[in-house]
DNA sequence: CTAATGTGTTAGTCATGACTTACTGTAAGT
DNA sequence: ACTTACAGTAAGTCATGACTAACACATTAG
């Protein structure tokens, strides 16, 4: 499942700061690396990570290379939880009426 | 954060499958374990997970012990993605007119 | 062509996590 | 009270992941 490499990239607090960053607009890997607690080649991981989950994409500019998120990988998981949201809440209302008529 | 929990929690397979099974209804812990590949004590150790991340809530029931989905727990991570799904796709489209403008 | 800038990669370390087996604790049945 | 069923805990193993430092590669500037 993609999902489990989606859901694992998103746990690390280090990836969800770079990703949020990303959520501003495009960057290249120095400019997130400024100002981050980690070193450059860290958040080059870190990109790779969020590239293979799908979140992101990248595209070389000059000699750079710049980082966009991929609004279709976040769809995705976004879409799982959706369904997920749905049957769990039904089935929690169908719980908690069988209690009222205990 | 406690996102880092929920997304740590739902990241693992096996989670992932158990906090399924719960999403049809409220099981016990050896009902969940019947029919996984991994141990009643693995099965255990992941619930205790879903709990810490607020995904799961237990109650007991005679000599069972009952779990059952937090509805609130997950609606707190799809908040969280909700809004990061909105200034994400807003960036995106910004970059795109400013590609095309180009 | 050479130097400088920007980035990916490799090797190695340290911590964390998923799993099993064995044990402990608790509630219900006889 | 003793036994049986159900579940959490402890200890130990094995794999994975986050990080840094050092290196290799590509692009632009002079």
């Amino acid at each position: 499942m993609t999902n489990t490499l989606a859901f694992a990239a998103l746990a690390d607090p280090t990836r969800r700061a770079i990703f949020e960053r990303l959520a501003v607009g495009p960057r290249a890997v120095g400019e997130l690396a400024d100002g981050m607690p980690v070193s450059r080649p860290a958040v080059s991981q870190h990109l790779k990570v969020l590239k293979e989950a799908g979140l992101v994409t990248d595209r070389p500019e000059g000699a750079r290379r710049v980082y966009q998120i991929d609004p279709a990988g976040l769809g995705q998981i976004r879409a799982w939880l959706d369904r997920f949201w749905n049957t769990a809440l039904e089935s929690f209302k169908a719980e908690v009426e069988r209690e009222e008529n205990a």
